[in-house]
DNA sequence: TTATTAACGCAATTACATTGCATTAAATAA
DNA sequence: TTATTTAATGCAATGTAATTGCGTTAATAA
């Protein structure tokens, strides 16, 4: 994982004060995050406007993803490195808390193989798991 | 399939006009529907409001249920029979189209079984495939 | 250092969804 | 069938998430 300065400019994208601490606060948190989260968190001083433009400038340039939500709100985690490949082929696994409502990325999932079915054409797969974390059990 | 007004009986819900209406727009669509789609369809006469009640009290019983969508709308399908079971558990698998953005429900799936990790718990399981749908390839 | 270009902050607006309350309709009892 | 009870509906207002326009400010390139 590379320092936010470098991935900014790796990824082509300003370097302001702002972007740097929210990359950041996306490494050092293993959760997905929201826009009331990141306002609370580093964002007290910027507008939310700042914090929505900040993060759909990161999903277009798959620095992160979108994550589901138990309550329709949006949620970003940082990208793996299978997502920032040429191909962009996103099978990811997520949890959702059904206590905390928090949702995390899983990585050590064997992800299924499916058939296609006929007539479609099956591009991203998503895994969504709901439960309960460690920290509500 | 029963009809919608033995299925509202079964529930314990009342029948009303746009209640039966509702449930037919759901068992002749194989889609899932959003509140907008119903608006149009059925209840250009009725409040967005009731549309959301009848919905939420639809999904509580267990008639319907939440889909993914693209755009963190609200999107709703009718439940299979497992939906329906004392045990209520979810496993589904839905289909998006990236370019139509239409949602489904899809059961020729083999669905996963998953090692739960340590420390957490799992009680659903969901399952999202994005692609492209038959009428849009 | 200056010019260019993009990000930010503020205000206003859009869109989706919910709540309170009076009215109307459905189920139940008489 | 009619009266009573109880829940669903419609309307208006409100809440909350997210977006847009535009002037200002900051970051990069010349």
């Amino acid at each position: 994982m590379s320092i936010p300065e470098e991935l900014l400019n790796h990824y082509g994208l300003r370097n302001t004060i702002f972007r740097k601490k929210l990359l950041k606060l996306f490494q050092d948190s293993d959760l997905s995050l929201t826009v009331e989260y990141i306002k609370d968190k580093i964002g007290k001083k910027n507008d939310k406007v700042t914090i929505y433009r900040a993060l759909n400038t990161f999903e277009k340039s798959g620095l992160i993803h979108q994550v589901p939500d138990r309550n329709n709100l949006t949620r970003y985690a940082l990208c793996n490195v299978e997502c920032n490949s040429s191909q962009h082929i996103h099978h990811h696994a997520h949890f959702i808390c059904e206590n905390c409502d928090n949702t995390l990325c899983i990585e050590e999932i064997d992800f299924p193989k499916l058939k296609t079915i006929k007539g479609f054409k099956f591009k991203k797969i998503e895994l969504i798991i709901k439960g309960s974390c460690p920290k509500c059990l």
